[in-house]
RNA sequence: GCGGAAGUGGCGGAACUGGUAGACGCGCUGGACUUAGGAUCCAGUGGAGCAAUCCGUGGGGGUUCGAGUCCCCCCUUUCGCACCA
């Protein structure tokens, strides 16, 4: 209580002057960009936030500031930066939450948002709140409804009754991708099966773009890698088994190994295939359908985790096109109907699943590949997978071939007598969008009996969400909408007939699809997306977030992106021109999470050490790629660099001291620092900026030195995107009156930044001997003989030298 | 299993195309100013040694005048994907 505040030993008050500052911003609008006129935009994008309950935690923060500091960057670059900030607040999250507290969302929502922009200010982000936007609000989701129309009109919508993932808590379709290991991303359980109709995008129509795309983007590798992987292109044949059972059927079937078709000794199907039925033949049908029944009532789960193969025989047989014999049909859970064709040549001689099934049910298993040392007759005790050196054996006119050759020679022949023909396979899914619960943008179809599925005319969007009060979900696996018969009760927009909504909703990740093009057009009714605007700002020129949606909202947008081009709406068909991913702030070497206990709250900490520090500090404390450890010990740190750059703009502005003349070495070491502070920031390699700058403070400072004008002025533009409440004061305190955003950037000169004299590494044998001073352009002989004059360097030299290493203005190596 | 990233002081982390390893910060030690300081400032701080010097970037080899950096083989951590045919 009796403690002195640190301000009054500095007259620093962070506290002040970054109300100040934001007050100031807001009523000179210094945040906002002209939209419309702007010659040089740059569109210096972050991922938007679910606005949780819980408030902005320093994560989200994180992210946001190391955007702010390179869109700050780019303005004082001279670009007009438009930075914009919205909310992605449908979705499962939301609503789980406000069944949790008992709280409607339509209420919930715009609370969190009030608290979050009140969080999100305080941060002093660069964020142009007029064209901030929220996916729950009318005036958005009404053109998200728009999206679906456009591709529904494209065929690139289409309804399907699919099996699909199921979690029972949540009591919700979940996409593919929200099944982490068969559980429910958000609660942990056992996702199942069940089979709804829903709502699909081609996006699998799209995948060989999508991913040859890639090549051009300057985006992280590892996300570019994770899309790859995700997209999963996979070369290899298709190839057809004629049924010898039934009329005529044939099994096309996917496999990378079209070289192996000799050792294919039998074939597998999904349990789900379509042509199992007709294929089981009478005396095997019981013990097929018992199968059948087990694996239908079975979770994905266990499913996909268990590696036990499970089967049964349903008694018909195809022809291997290659060895012309009759092979047995298996049917298998391990079979995927979701992959290829839902049905496999099963070569166990060489695919480790297939030996595995083939051991537990006696099926014969034949060797076609061997490796050097082998031949046709060796052994084989499990699957040999190589095919690196591989050679072809048991297998007709093709023996002694090496795989890959063997590869193309094989699918030639299928392919000649049409058994077959060389395919590409990809494990992207086409992308299903409904979503049985209640927060989202109802999807806009209405039934009717006479019409069938009829689109809500683009006149009468939005599709409102209704206010409800049981928005809670049921077994039922319909929507909470379906309840309300007074909203989906409609007439048939085309015959006038009494018909039926759709009362599905879409997925979240429709919503964000395409959000960034939105955000210039904020306030414009007629279209999603004013089209001049839209040229003038688009495709969004760096865009930041986090690398947990490296695969899902990267791709779909790309996806959303590549269809508006196509159909004419944009000019462009990538999104994004660059996109980093930023790292994870975890606290004790672990995530932040609630359910820890170890979420960082910002507000207590702008509190004490203000927002500029915590910026700072926040971008301190890793390489803004990696994500660091929180620790609140080193926040004194860059606590301790501004109060030094407060007292040094204080100390070079006090009367009378106006005219010291800038240190030579002080200068040049200021001149360094412009250097390498324009050169970490594009990087994003903010902490190593941040201490160039401290390392500057230290020179600046060094022995109690009082500063000149000119050797700090410069330091508060540097500064400015890191810090920029203190930055606008101290411009101020410099006598400036615009905004130090709008200063430009202080002029590196090379000249100013170079040593005429350096210091020389001197090595003897390679080993570093110590170091002369000399001049900037020595020559090789004067160096050495430099050297030789120092007694500490000269002992180790023992004989004439044999050879001379000299690199030019770094080092000497002498090798005796 | 497949794919990615990473292993450097007591700690967080620096090190451009191979060229003084440990910048910067925290912490620690000593000092200055002080009634006092958990404020501020100055200096020091990888390990061993009185010193000259030696040893040091997960481990082992190699290339090179010279390796944290390049090559080969291991070990560990971590994050994605995972019966994908």
């Amino acid at each position: 209580m009796n403690a002195i505040p640190h301000e009054e030993t500095t007259g620093y008050d962070p506290t002040a002057i970054e109300e100040k500052w934001r007050r100031i911003w807001s009523e000179h609008r210094t945040n906002i960009a002209d939209i419309a006129g702007a010659a040089d935009p740059f569109y210096a994008l972050m991922m938007f936030p679910y606005p949780s309950a819980e408030g902005l935690h320093v994560g989200n923060l994180f992210a946001f500031v190391g955007n702010d500091i390179y869109g700050r960057f780019q303005r004082l670059q001279g670009h007009n930066v438009f930075e914009p900030l919205g909310y992605d607040a449908f979705g499962i999250h939301s609503e789980n939450y406000a069944l949790k507290v008992g709280q409607h969302p339509m209420e919930l929502i715009p609370q969190n948002i009030v608290n979050f922009r009140r969080q999100l200010e305080r941060a002093g982000l660069m964020v142009d709140w007029t064209k901030s936007l929220a996916t729950t609000d009318p005036d958005y989701y009404k053109w998200t409804q728009w999206v679906f129309l456009q591709l529904l009109k494209h065929g690139l919508a289409y309804k399907k009754q699919a099996a699909v993932n199921w979690c029972p808590s949540c009591k919700t379709v979940l996409a593919n991708e929200q099944v982490i290991g068969g559980a429910c991303e958000r609660c942990d359980t056992p996702v199942e099966q069940r089979f709804l109709s829903q709502w699909f995008f081609r996006i699998s129509d799209y995948a060989e773009r999508l991913l040859t795309n890639l090549d051009r983007l300057d985006w992280s590798e590892t996300t570019k890698t994770a899309q790859r992987n995700w997209i999963g292109r996979s070369e290899g044949a298709q190839i057809i088994f004629p049924a010898t059972t039934g009329g005529g059927d044939v099994i096309p079937v996917f496999t990378t190994r079209p070289d192996t078709i000799f050792g294919g000794t039998y074939l597998v199907l999904a349990p789900e295939h379509p042509m199992v039925a007709e294929l089981t033949s009478s005396v095997y049908k019981s013990a097929v359908d018992r199968y059948l029944a087990l694996s239908a009532k079975q979770d994905v789960v266990t499913r996909k985790s268990s590696t036990e193969k499970t089967g049964v025989f349903t008694g018909a047989h195809a022809t291997n096109p290659a060895t012309g014999e009759d092979i047995p049909i298996w049917i298998s859970d391990y079979v995927l109907m979701e992959y290829g064709t839902g049905a496999i040549m099963a070569v166990p001689g060489h695919d480790e699943r297939d030996f595995e099934f083939a051991s537990v049910f006696g099926l014969p298993i034949v060797r076609v590949v061997c490796a050097e040392g082998e031949d046709a007759t060796t052994p084989l005790s499990g699957a040999f997978t190589e095919s690196g050196n591989g050679v072809l054996v048991n297998s007709g006119r093709f023996d002694g071939m090496r795989v890959e050759e063997a590869k193309s020679a094989i699918v030639e022949m299928l392919t000649a007598k049409s058994s077959g023909s060389p395919i590409v396979n990809y494990r992207l899914h086409d992308w299903c969008i409904s979503r049985q619960r209640y927060w989202g943008p109802p999807i806009p179809i209405i039934y009717c009996d006479e019409c069938g599925a009829v689109p809500v005319p683009e006149d009468d969007l939005p599709v409102v969400l209704p206010y409800v009060e049981d928005f809670k979900p049921d077994d039922s696996g319909m929507s909470p909408l379906a309840r309300h018969e007074s909203w989906y009760r409609v007439a048939c927009p085309k015959c006038n007939r009494m018909a039926r909504r759709e009362t599905d909703v879409s997925d979240t990740f429709l919503d964000s699809a395409w959000y960034f093009l939105r955000y210039p057009s904020v306030g414009i009714d007629e279209v999603p997306f004013d089209p001049g605007i839209t040229q003038r700002w688009l495709p969004v020129n760096s865009y930041i977030g986090g690398n947990e949606h490296a695969v899902l909202h990267l791709l779909y947008s790309r996806f959303v992106t590549m269809v508006l081009h196509d159909m004419g709406f944009l000019g462009f068909d990538e999104p994004y021109r660059r996109f980093r991913a930023h790292g994870l702030i975890v606290r004790n070497g672990s995530k932040m999470s609630k359910s820890r206990g170890n979420v960082v709250v910002p507000d207590e900490y702008i509190d004490k050490w203000g927002a500029d520090a915590f910026r700072m500090y926040l971008m301190f404390l890793g390489p803004f790629e990696e994500g660091g450890d929180f620790r609140d010990a080193s926040i004194s740190g860059v606590k301790r660099f501004l109060d030094r750059l407060w007292a040094s703009v204080g100390a070079a502005t006090d009367q009378g001291s106006v005219d010291r003349a800038p240190d030579r070495d002080v200068m040049r070491k200021l001149h360094q620092t412009i250097r390498k502070v324009g050169d970490d920031i594009p990087r994003l390699s903010y902490n190593t900026a941040v201490a160039a700058m401290m390392e500057y403070m230290n020179v600046l400072r060094r022995g109690e030195r009082v500063p000149a004008r000119d050797e700090v002025e410069p330091v508060v533009q540097l500064v400015s995107p890191f810090a920029p409440h203190i930055a606008e004061e101290l411009w101020e305190k410099l006598g400036h009156s615009g905004s130090v955003f709008d200063s430009g950037w202080p002029a590196f000169d090379s000249d100013r930044a170079t040593d005429e004299t350096i210091s020389l590494v001197v090595q003897v044998n390679g080993k570093t001997r110590g170091t002369v001073s000399v001049a900037r352009d020595i020559g090789q002989d004067d160096a050495v003989a430099a050297a030789m004059q120092e007694p500490s360097i000269a002992k180790f030299v023992t004989g004439p030298p044999r050879k001379i290493i000299f690199v030019p203005g770094r080092l000497l190596n002498i090798v005796a």
